[in-house]
Parts: structure tokens; sequence; C-alpha cells
DNA sequence: TCAACTGGCACATTTGAAGAGC
DNA sequence: AGCTCTTCAAATGTGCCAGTTG
């Protein structure tokens, strides 16, 4: 059967929905999107960092349709945008605060999709925070290697898709270069773009048919590992859910930080006692005030995949991928090869269960696709499967 | 000396297991 | 027995801040 075919032993672990799958995306050496050296990569990055969605494959399933994507939290983004939005990232891995939400149509409902998400450098600077801007520095340090997130529900059919807000909120950014984690590694103080790409598939998860880029200039920031922008620390407060204990009312608030440590110093050896009088409930009902509704932009692959101010690649890097099948196979190994790297893994349910996953349509397990595992082939990567967290 | 980074902290939210009730 | 709902503790996600590093 297919799904034995393609994963003749995969290490599968019990997973709830949700959970991430990323895939590591050393260019390989015969199609150098970007240099897979690191050195080699700082040496030449190329002046103009994004490139074009790629074309249309013809002939391909139903690509007649005009895809579009649209950012559903763009009032959000575009808050953080005109401020500077700066992401944090930790050893541990960060999640990105605003979240990435997208919303699809022109899909094909009976075809298949993969829906991924991958974060590029948008120029080779480094910057730093000064006089309240984000000045040049100096140069960018050297390339890693490029990891996607894949969404979790992938493959999935169109109308999947088309019927759902997708959101890649379990995405998470480090800056540690030996992360095991899978999660998207990126440098600190560099500016990135972060994209998402719809890759329609052939058969139940084999890629190569049409694939199409996204990205929204509203996505740009500034990676971090403390905030240095006063208003993006205050914007994040009022709009993420989980800093609301930092909130003006909340209990975690600078009044109360400070009205706790003086306590402390006053009454070092005693339990705190609850400070009453000075004490303002944290409304956990509150309604957050994020501009969050359905207002948004609408990208038809034609005009989206750029916005006039990101410059893109050279001429030569976009003429090596005109083919869009091609720039998915330079980026993404297809399945079958990953599968042949794959047959010394343990199990842990069985082949058929995953054969009957795939052809129910069930979304696929969460993947890490590691080049800490890399064989060494070029086009061979390991394969395995997150656990819960 | 200083900018950048790290780890621990307190708080809020999310998640899932366990138990009650039907 | 099986389903739904509620409760609660653990896990996770936040920004802050003091200390460390280069």
């Amino acid at each position: 059967m297919l799904g034995v075919e393609m994963y003749p032993s995969l290490a599968l672990a019990a997973q709830r929905l949700g959970d991430c799958c990323y895939r590591d995306r050393e260019p390989p050496a015969h199609m150098p999107l970007y240099p897979t050296s690191c050195d080699l990569a700082a040496r030449s990055l190329p002046p103009r960092l994004l490139p074009p969605p790629p074309g249309k494959r013809d002939g391909f399933g139903k690509s007649d349709d005009v895809i579009k994507i649209e950012l559903e939290n763009i009032s959000l983004w575009k808050q953080f945008s005109t401020v500077g939005t700066e992401m944090i990232i930790t050893k541990k891995g960060r999640r990105m605060f605003p979240q990435l939400k997208v919303k699809v149509s022109g899909l094909n409902p009976s075809l298949r999709y993969i829906i991924l998400l991958d974060i590029i450098p948008v120029d080779s600077f480094r910057y730093r925070f000064q006089d309240d801007s984000w000045q040049v520095v100096g140069g960018a340090e050297a390339r890693l290697p490029d990891r996607v997130f894949i969404h979790p529900d992938s493959p999935a059919t169109g109308e999947h898709w088309q019927n759902r807000t997708i959101s890649f909120h379990r995405a998470k950014l480090t800056n540690n270069t030996l992360d095991g984690q899978g999660y998207v590694i990126l440098h600190s103080l560099h500016k990135y773009q972060a994209r998402v790409h719809v890759v329609e598939t052939r058969d139940i998860m084999m890629w190569g048919g049409a694939q199409h880029t996204f990205s929204f200039p509203e996505t740009q920031f500034i990676t971090v590992t403390a905030y240095q922008n006063n208003k993006i620390t205050e914007l994040k407060i009022n709009s993420n859910p989980f800093a609301k204990g930092f909130r003006e009312n909340g209990m975690n608030c600078k009044r109360q930080r400070e009205a706790r440590q003086k306590r402390k110093l006053n009454q070092p050896n005693q339990d705190e006692p609850l400070d009453i009088e000075s004490f303002d409930p944290c409304d956990s009902t509150e309604v957050l005030p994020q501009p969050m509704g359905l207002e948004s932009t609408t990208l038809s692959l034609s005009e989206s995949g750029f916005c006039s101010d990101v410059p893109t690649l050279p001429e030569r890097t976009v003429q090596q991928h005109s083919s869009s099948q091609a720039y998915m196979s330079s980026q993404m190994p297809e399945i079958s090869e990953i599968s042949n790297s794959v047959e010394n893994q343990p199990q842990s349910i069985s082949n058929n269960e995953v054969n009957s996953r795939l052809l129910d349509g069930i979304p696929a397990p969460p993947f890490i696709y590691s080049s800490d595992t890399f064989t060494g082939s070029p086009n061979m990567y390991m394969l395995t499967a997150r656990g819960p967290t």
C-alpha cells in the first residue's frame, strides 16, 4: 500500500492535534537557493533576498483557480508594524506574537494541500535599537539552515483549509543553533519576513504539485532576546492574553511588583500578606482590546508574493525557480526520498495505521525534518515523529 | 564598560485527567 | 456502560529583572 511504501518504518508517537511539525530545509547542493554553507552564505548573501512566488505548474491538478490568502489579524500586525515589530527568541523557543493567522480561498476543494510557514531574512544586515529607532550596525551573521513549519493539519483537502482559519500559533522561534526541537532558528537583531506556502499534493502526501508563496509586508519583524522598544512591549502586554498579568491592573504590573519588593525589604522574614487596598483584581473575563476583526488584506497570487518595499531575489535565483516544482523539490525532498532514510527507525505505530490514516485523510502526524539527522545524501532527511509536548 | 544574553520569577491561560451526574 | 459537564492541577506562555558573558 502507498502509505507503507512511503513510510517503511515511521516512528510515530501519541500526539495531540496542533502539535508542531517542523522541517529542516537545508538547501540541497544541486539547487542552491541559498548557499548551504553558512560561511558561503555570509559571504555571498544576495542583497535582495525575498524570492517571488514561483509560477504555477501547468497540467497538474486544477490550478486554474486564483488562490488567495488573507491575513486574518492584519490590523494587529499593522499596529506592531508601524512601531517596528520585535519577536523574542529564546533558547527554549518562543512563539510568535502576533500569531500568523490566515484564511485561504481559491483552492480546489477535493485536492489535497500542504500549508507551511517559513521565515527568511529580509536583508543582510544586523540591527541595533538606538535613538528610538532601528539602525544598521553591520553585516548579517552567517545564515543558518532554513527550517519550515508544516501546518499540523497537512495534508488536507482544499475544503478543509478553506473552512477554517489557518493558524501557525504553535510555530516557535529560537536562537539556539544546536536546537533539536525543530524550531525555526534565527539570529538575534536581524530582520525577517514570514511567508506562507500552499503546496498541492498530487498523491496522499507527495509533493510536486503547484506551489504558491505568500508574504505580507506587515509580518516583517526584528528578532530580539529582550524587547528594545517600549512601545512594542506595551503593545504585546495589551494584546497578548498570556501577558495580562503585566497590564496596569494586573498582579504583575509595575505597581504591584514594586509593592511586593518593598514589602519584601520591610518584612524579609514574614509571609507576604495580600495587599488588598492596592490590589486591583484582574478580570480574566475581560475582552481583549484586540483589533482582530475580519478586516484583512486579500492578496492574490499575482500580487501577494512581494510587497513593494520588500526586495526580491536577484534575477539569477528567480530563474532557478521559475518552475514551482523545481522550487519545491529544491526546498523539500519528496516523502519517498525521506522514507529511504528511516528504515532503521523504531516504530510505535503500525504501518497499517499510518497507511489508513493517510488514506482516510486524517492529518499526518507531526514530523520533524531535522538536519541534525541528515544522512549525507543531499536529498535524504531523517524523519521522526514528535511526541506530545 | 556596556550591549546582548540567560535563567528564574510571578502571573495568566490552556490543557487534560478525574470525578460527578444523568 | 457511555456520555456530558465541571473541577482542578499541571503544563505552558508571557514579560520582567538581576546576573552573566563577551
